[in-house]
Formats: structure tokens, C-alpha cells, sequence
DNA sequence: CGGAAACTTGAAACCTTTCAAGAGTCGTGG
DNA sequence: CCACGACTCTTGAAAGGTTTCAAGTTTCCG
């Protein structure tokens, strides 16, 4: 049923970096024209994936650095008891893969949280791109040191009280969504509680307990996996004012 | 009394990247005779510091990469409540400024734990310098992907129970001692127990109630800022096995 | 040597986890 | 379209680990 002439439309609208709609907020973004043109004949696009698929396994080979097209995705790693931790997560236009950087391998998994589509930059083309672009070379060390900082905010957010972290969870995707053109406001979450947790240093009671609670007062609706924003501002104080010993 | 040559003596003595002890560790390690001729030319040298001086403070101008040939470093960072946190910690060999790549600003503050020396390289020097020297530009990758890594693995530590954590923090500081040519078993510490506990999310007391109760173990002595690493691999186990749902 | 800062030690308070059970949601198939 | 099973989420009560508060002790540095 699905229409035979298929790989003639999908080369007819090949998505080049150039037309990607998410050309603002990914590498494109302190590029030239002309750069674009350049980085976008190397990259290779559009590999899809489906919920729970791996974009790459903790322990893989470092392919490339991977930028994500649509979808959203979860980073995570095991400690020497075999714990999970999740490290990060990734949302439309960011990318990861850096955590292969150091020896070859990864040192997370990166698995996607929905269907999801991506593009890469080949680990081997990375030099050479560079060399050619150098706006490119200061693009990516712009996204590793953002991915970076990233990290040490969710540390120092994982360090709070539980109700400081799940607020500044739920900031966090809201300001990135937006920055995205997606709303922050009506957030779909792709993240169970268990996920939130492992990412906050919870469990997952505690993180329904605390969304109950922003409910409550009224900062939050949360319908299951739907979470609207009703008082961003109140939920910053949460972070800004508490415990600050005044 | 200082000798009055104390210029000449020490353009004399002038130490390059070429005659520095920390070249199979610091950026040298990867690259040729002839690259690391190159950089030591653009690298400026021997600053030096006292302890409690910055490197650089959160909100300053990103001026470069700076690598540690003497003494130890702390990452702090504070947030929205004036809350402190201490984000990582630096020894010789190790390059640290990476906080500035995002945003040009720094997102952490550095300072010195003890006297310091370092080398710069200067923000302007790093996109030319790894044009010319494309295998620096690889060694850069691999130490910021190694900053990465590290911060990742310094955020599971932290999500552990406080043994686990002191523990990982002693092993951590062992490893990375020992990996530098000094030793990882008679360890004089820079961190006082308010850092250590900042480090590890933990407060002062527990770190000191934890050091005891390592010490009751036989796992290591303490005396003040001396710590002896007795048995490492009973303080690995404790890390390794002890939680898991066997 | 003296004072300030860092560290130790104890007991109570507090927050989050753990354990347990029930409710809701989703997808599949009758 | 409803039923079923699996999975996810909610909710409660008790347990546990770390913090807080408080008071000493030691160390460091001028």
C-alpha cells in the first residue's frame, strides 16, 4: 500500500542543513551559507529510530557526533554495581555523542525516548571538517562546552531538595523547548517517573509526589504524561528563594 | 636576598612544553616532537599563584585553556540561592577552563587550593594553533571529552550512599594522583572537609564521620590532611558490590 | 603562644526511601 | 467495543540515612 515510487519523493525532499527547520538552534546556527553548504554534503541524515532503540550502547565505538532531527532522547550509564543513572537528555536540535570523545568509546548509552530521527557528522570527517570550517571547529567546541555547563547545572540541581529538583527539571525542558520553537508551556512528556528520577537522584514516588504537590499549588497541571505550565514565575522562586539564609 | 639575576636564571631555566615534566600526561601527550615545538611557542607560562586565588571567576571572559604544572585547583560554582557547590577538582597535568567555551563567560569559578603554577593557552591562539596542528586539535576533543566524562562520573558517585561516595572520591584522587607520577597511597590533602562534602553533596560532619569509620575499617589511615591508602582494593569493593541486588 | 579556623563527636530532627497495595493507562486480541 | 495483562503511576505508613544543631578538640598561622 505504501506508494513504490518512495525513494524518488524522499529525494525530492531531501532535507539538506540548508532547509532543516532546526538550522537556528543546531551547527548551522554560527555558520555561513556557504559552511552550511559545505558540512551539509558530510553529514549523514534522516536515520530513524523507534522508541527504546539505541542511538549507541555505553561501550560502543565513537561513530560520530549525532544531532537530533525530531524525537527526543535519554542518556544513561551504569556504575560498577549496575546502577542507572541517567546523565542527560537531548531534545530537537542538540546534539550528543561527546561522551565518546575521551577513548573512542562511550562511556553512556543514548537511547531514544520516542520515534527519532537524526543526523551525524562521521567521526573521520570530523578533523577535516574542522580544518575546512573553521567556524565549525568553534561551533563545536561552543556545543561541547554548552553540553558541559549542561552537566554541572544538573549536578548542582541534583544536590537540592526534591521539590527544587523536579521544578528545575521542569524548567529546564520548558526553557529548552521554547528555545526550540516548541511550546514550554503544554509539555508532553516522553520521560516516565522513573526516568525523572534517575535523573534527579529520586525515586519515582517521590517524583509523583512532588508533581502532586506543584499541582497543588498551583504552579502545575499534570494529566499523566501531560504537564502544563501555569506559573513558571512561582516555579523559579521555588529555586531562587527558598533556602537562602536570609 | 633574592639573586639579583633572577631574570636571566630564569629565561635560562625556561621550562617549554618540550622539557616539562607533564608532557606524557598534559595536551603534549598525543602529538609529535614537531607539533609540540609549535604550541610551546604560543603557550604562555609559568603564571603563578597563591592558595586561595582565582584562575578565573564564574561570569568572566573565557581568556583560554589553562593547563596545571604545579599544585591543585578547585571548580566552584554557585546557584540562583548563593548555594556553593564544588564541581571538580584539578592536578597537575590536567587542563581546566573548558566552563568558558559555551557562552565566552565562564560558568564556574577556579581557584587555587594551594600554590599553582599553569600555562595558558590564549582563547585567540586555539582555533589558528589547531588549524596548524590538527593533532592538537583531536588532544583538545579527547580533554574536553575526558572533562565530560568525568563530570558524569562525578554525578553518579554523587547519588550514592555517603560511604560509597567518600570512598569513590579517595579512589578518584588516588588514580588521578598516581596516573601523574605522584603517589596515590600517602596523599596529602588541599580540599578541606567543607570541600571534600561540597564535592560529594555531603556536609562537613559526614565526611569527617565517614574518614573515621574508613579508618575503623582498616581501609585507610587519617591523620589531619594526610590520608593512607591502605587497602584499595577492600575500598573498591565498596563501590562495587555492595549494593547490588545479588 | 593565642586566636581563628578546621575538624570531631553526639543526639535529635528531617527528608527521602522503602515497602506495600491499589488505581490508572496502554496496546492487543477476542 | 470491551476485556485482559502488563506496565506505569499514585498513595500511605514506617524505616533509614544524612543533616542539623551544639559543644568540644585540634590544627594552623601570625
Amino acid at each position: 500500500m505504501t506508494p513504490p515510487a518512495n525513494r524518488e519523493i524522499k529525494t525530492k525532499l531531501q532535507v539538506t542543513c540548508q532547509n532543516c527547520n532546526l538550522s537556528d538552534v543546531c551547527i548551522p546556527r554560527g555558520l555561513s551559507h556557504k559552511d552550511v553548504e559545505r558540512i551539509s554534503n558530510l553529514v549523514t541524515r534522516k536515520k530513524i529510530l523507534q522508541k527504546g532503540d539505541f542511538l549507541y550502547r555505553q561501550g560502543d565505538q565513537f561513530r560520530g557526533i549525532l544531532a537530533i532531527k525530531a524525537g527526543t532522547a535519554k542518556l544513561l550509564a551504569l556504575d560498577l554495581d549496575g546502577n542507572e543513572y541517567i546523565t542527560g537528555y537531548f531534545l530537537p536540535g542538540e546534539l550528543l555523542g561527546f561522551d565518546g570523545l575521551a577513548n573512542e568509546r562511550h562511556a553512556c548509552s543514548a537511547l531514544a525516548l520516542e520515534t527519532l530521527t537524526y543526523c551525524e557528522i562521521p567521526a573521520e570527517q570530523i578533523d577535516t571538517l574542522c580544518l575546512e570550517v573553521p567556524n565549525l571547529l568553534r561551533e563545536l567546541f561552543r556545543h561541547v562546552g554548552r553540553t558541559l555547563t549542561t552537566e554541572t547545572d544538573h549536578f548542582m540541581l541534583s544536590q537540592r531538595g526534591a521539590e527544587e529538583r523536579v521544578a528545575g527539571f521542569l524548567l529546564d525542558l520548558s526553557d529548552r523547548l521554547s528555545q526550540r520553537g516548541l511550546s514550554g508551556v503544554e509539555i508532553k512528556l516522553t520521560f516516565s517517573r522513573h526516568d525523572i528520577g534517575k535523573y534527579l537522584g529520586l525515586t519515582l514516588e517521590t517524583v509523583s509526589r512532588i508533581l502532586k504537590s506543584l499541582e497543588s499549588m498551583g504552579l502545575v497541571t499534570v494529566n499523566a504524561k501531560s504537564i502544563h505550565i501555569l506559573d513558571k514565575d512561582k516555579l523559579r522562586n521555588l529555586l531562587a528563594s527558598e533556602n537562602d539564609g536570609g
